[in-house]
DNA sequence: GTACTTGAGTTCGATCATCAGACCAAACGG
DNA sequence: CCGTTTGGTCTGATGATCGAACTCAAGTAC
């Protein structure tokens, strides 16, 4: 790993962490692909990324183990069991950010499927449990500001669907 | 904010989140911050980094309201309700790093105080409850390795202590 | 099959961030 | 009052990120 993205000299998981999730825009590529985003046309559209960094990024998760490239010529971007189960940090920290900058507007909502809706502890209000993201679905909230960006996959992103799935083709 | 920073074009609050907390180093020094570290001097000799970048990061810290400065000559960093609400997050990728990295034998082991052993979730394992950072107190596991670091920051952390109160003189 | 379009990158020069180390001033200890 | 520690700032070199241009293979229209 290249100078300036790594913390060898510290004996921390999270250090550890952040060494492969801690690089600028790698955190909202994996959120999209928790959203059901897959493929590197969609990324880029969604982030306003520029391709080389996006390409480099997308070797290190696949490297890393967080996400496999499957199909040949277009490759398709699915999470692993390792990339899945940063689920809980991913959605900590985006409950963090909606705290602070909107507060009781939130700017997406997430569901248990067939259950209750989401708490900030990531726990269902109606079951009590902690769904996995397969089990969840997201609706945009009171705080969401469709002005910002108008690329179609935002446009897909905003119907209420599963965390997982692919998004309908546009 | 200068560029390579923000991400101004995403409404998504994991995107504001990032903005504060995702740059190089900052949430390793907020992590110090927990863990009773409180001046200058002692971060920069924990984390080998360079001066500049820690007052870079401490100023936009407490302007972002996540500290306070305390003290006008040698101030003391000290942790906002702001800064003390990111414990979840910083918590949950400390776990996602220890699982992957170190399976099976934690660097750091977390207790409730007077009660029980903080599991993956953040929950202690006796009461169920998941304490704020006061009520913890942290403890080497059994991958903790001393022989990366000798200075007197990190020896003074390897002792059993609470969370958020000072390190003891050295 | 051939032209055309789209998807998935790579390459490039310019700009920005980070690095280690030198320098500096205010606070503290005696 | 003088030397040392603390908490910085400044500087030149290096690395990371940027937007834009380019490549090349896969799919699509005809």
């Amino acid at each position: 790993m290249p100078l300036g993205t790594d913390y060898v000299r510290q004996d921390c998981s999270l250090a550890r962490s952040l060494e492969i999730v801690g690089e600028r825009w790698t955190l909202l590529i994996l959120r999209d692909c928790f959203f059901g985003v897959r493929r590197f046309s969609d990324m880029q559209a969604h982030l306003d990324i520029s391709k080389a960094v996006l390409s480099t990024r997308l070797d290190a998760l696949v490297a890393d183990g967080l996400l496999t490239r499957s199909g040949a010529g277009h490759p398709e971007y699915h999470l692993t069991d390792d990339g899945l189960a940063l689920w809980p940090a991913l959605y900590a920290l985006t409950q963090w950010g909606e705290q602070r900058t909107s507060p009781g507007a939130p700017r997406r909502l997430f569901f248990h499927v067939g259950c209750g809706q989401l708490g900030t502890d990531g726990r269902c209000a109606t079951c009590g449990n902690a769904p996995t993201p397969g089990d969840l679905e997201i609706r945009p909230g009171p705080g969401a500001d469709f002005s910002v960006r108008d690329d179609p996959v935002s446009v897909a992103l905003r119907e209420p669907h599963r965390l997982l799935t692919p998004l309908p083709e546009r």
